[in-house]
DNA sequence: TGTAACCGTGCAACCGGTTGTACGTCAATG
DNA sequence: CATTGACGTACAACCGGTTGCACGGTTACA
């Protein structure tokens, strides 16, 4: 680039090659300034009916569309919003992030994907890194400290999903309600001793779920059988089965879905049928309706999760900095009936 | 912005906000021009080394990183490539996108999502959209049609994932190979009816496996059914149960593994177990490894396909516009065995 | 000692928009 | 009829980098 004197002094007239058309061309065929040009797109207010017209006709017949990469040097606005989550292959996070992708799209904005592989630093580099190309984050289960998330929300707008940070805004998913209801689903059918298998130790997630399972059992007069925190994978759950067996417990609510799964794997190979001998309940309602049998689960509404996050952004940024007070949106959960609970045998 | 005269003539010294430093900053502090902090950065081998430490030290001091934005307006990069699907939600894609954005991210650059929610409008006009802000594309399982992909090719590289467009560089997940061998398997274990459960008629995938399934019948001596394209769903292949055990087949291979999930579902409904009466196979190996029972089901390589489609993009970003002849990666694929299929009852 | 080649850095134009202010025009008002 | 104000548009600085060329200082060689 750089263009030079010694160049011809552009060729003004028509396009010679397929170079985008910039507002340059447009302001020439429409016989006015650049400046008349810009206006006519960003405040065509302060013009003349007809000249707004002309420039209107002008960019059309060239296939003008303004550069949003120029747009977002001399404004600051980026039109990107950024969504990092700590692994985009766990099935928790595609319908997230879906969503908040239709959402931003509505408030005129595209989406950028940022994948932690649930490493804190790397989140931690990523988010610096694109800073400077977006107008604002959703963290969604952030794995970085209280203290770096602070620090890059000096920067830039952040919303968090699944985190609670007070003076950042933030959308939770408040399973502790779904899990309870699951607790009393499970007494009701006569379980006396009830397992939790856990998450990862880090996630917000985890720990509301196992609070809200002591409660229950404590509550409901059930006997809590807490199972080490796990990475919530399929094959974990298969060999937390064993385990599941020897703990005397007849029930169980795991941390999600996927090692609900596993479980349900586990317990079927040593012959142990679920849920004649064994109930199970998962968590976050991912899958759960696509397999076989069609899983008793806690809704986790992740969607909606995605959505609210990226309303409350583009809120904020149409609003200018206003702190905006401390927003901390809960969302509900609840039980979903299906068929891996029944009665205690 | 745009400052202007009346205004005190910028705030020379230290930064008074928390604003971004800029090159000026970095190029006061160290006492050279902008140039040459500019050229200290982008190739410094024409600089005298210990100016290079001088800014990079200046550099440092401030916490200055260059303006990715600026960079892009000025040289034309902007370090993003966009990756456009038809819908994040199905499992096949998530796979895909996560190792593009990490191949993408070892080469410098981030990834942006779009959905196109199966809308073809809606494809074309994301990529219009983004075509600005990008370097370049990756459209998996476009649903455009060959104009469109054409006309979008014109202005930005782009790389095709499941889709056969010659001129265009792609990677094609070939299933056939995998279909092949299903159905070798299972003529092997005695079946002699088997039925091909379709998917999108307008999906490129679907035609193949297809296309396979219908070779590998005639060669092999085995009646083929075939049912009609559906939509890839859970709920789509529990109603199918009732049209295969009545089409007289003894096996199925389905489109994916939603559809084979959900013919499970409504087999068992029906009191017919897989595999002893009944077997099934899959395609893509999404879930498979997840549910219970385990199923059998041709590996589809998504991640594979998606790190492909990066690294051939960004080669060809970095060798300039070469046109690199006309690119077509074949992903081989094979029939995964698990415990969905057994010897006819 | 004069000159040529070379090296390193600064200058200034440029990427494609945005926006505060100045200025010219015209109608309304005194 | 001169003055005032409103209105619409042009001018030019600015966002934060990049880059071709010019220019001044060294060094090497004649």
């Amino acid at each position: 680039m750089g263009r030079l004197r010694p160049m011809p002094p552009r060729a003004t007239g028509s396009e010679s090659g397929n170079a985008a058309p910039t507002i340059t061309n447009v302001a020439k065929l429409a016989g006015v300034s650049r400046s008349t040009v810009s206006r006519a797109f960003s405040n065509p207010r302060v013009l003349r009916p007809d000249t707004v017209n002309r420039v209107q006709e002008a960019a059309r017949e060239l296939g003008y569309v303004p550069n949003p990469v120029a747009q977002a040097l001399s404004t600051g606005r980026h039109g990107l919003l950024a969504a990092i989550v700590p692994d985009i292959a766990n099935p928790f996070f595609p319908p997230l992030i879906g969503s908040a992708a239709e959402r931003a799209e509505a408030a005129g904005m595209a989406l950028l994907l940022g994948n932690s592989a649930e490493d804190p630093a790397r989140e931690d580099m990523l988010t610096g890194k694109l800073a400077l190309q977006v107008d604002g984050f959703i963290l969604a289960a952030s794995r970085m400290t209280n203290a770096q998330i602070g620090e890059h929300a000096k920067r830039r707008p952040i919303v968090l999903v699944n985190r609670d940070l007070p003076g950042i805004p933030r959308v939770l998913i408040d399973t502790s309600v779904g899990v309870t209801q699951a607790m009393e689903h499970l007494a009701q059918l006569q379980h006396r001793q009830v397992a939790y298998l856990g998450g990862p130790t880090r996630s917000w997630a985890n720990t509301q779920r196992k609070k809200a399972f002591r409660r229950a059992c404590e509550r409901l007069g059930v006997k809590p059988v807490i199972l080490p925190g796990l990475i919530p994978s399929y094959d974990a759950g298969r060999q937390a089965a064993s385990g599941l067996l020897e703990s005397g417990a007849t029930a169980v609510i795991a941390f999600d879905d996927l090692l609900a799964q596993g479980v349900m794997a586990g317990l079927t190979e040593r012959q142990v049928s679920v849920p004649q001998d064994f109930s199970v309940v998962g968590c976050d309602d991912v899958m759960a309706a696509q397999t076989y049998p069609p899983l008793t689960t806690v809704s986790a509404r992740a969607a909606e999760a995605g959505a609210t996050a990226v309303d409350l952004l583009a809120q904020r940024l149409i609003a200018g900095t206003s702190a905006a007070a401390d927003v901390r949106v809960l969302l509900d959960t609840s039980l979903v009936v299906r068929a891996t609970t029944a009665q205690r045998a």
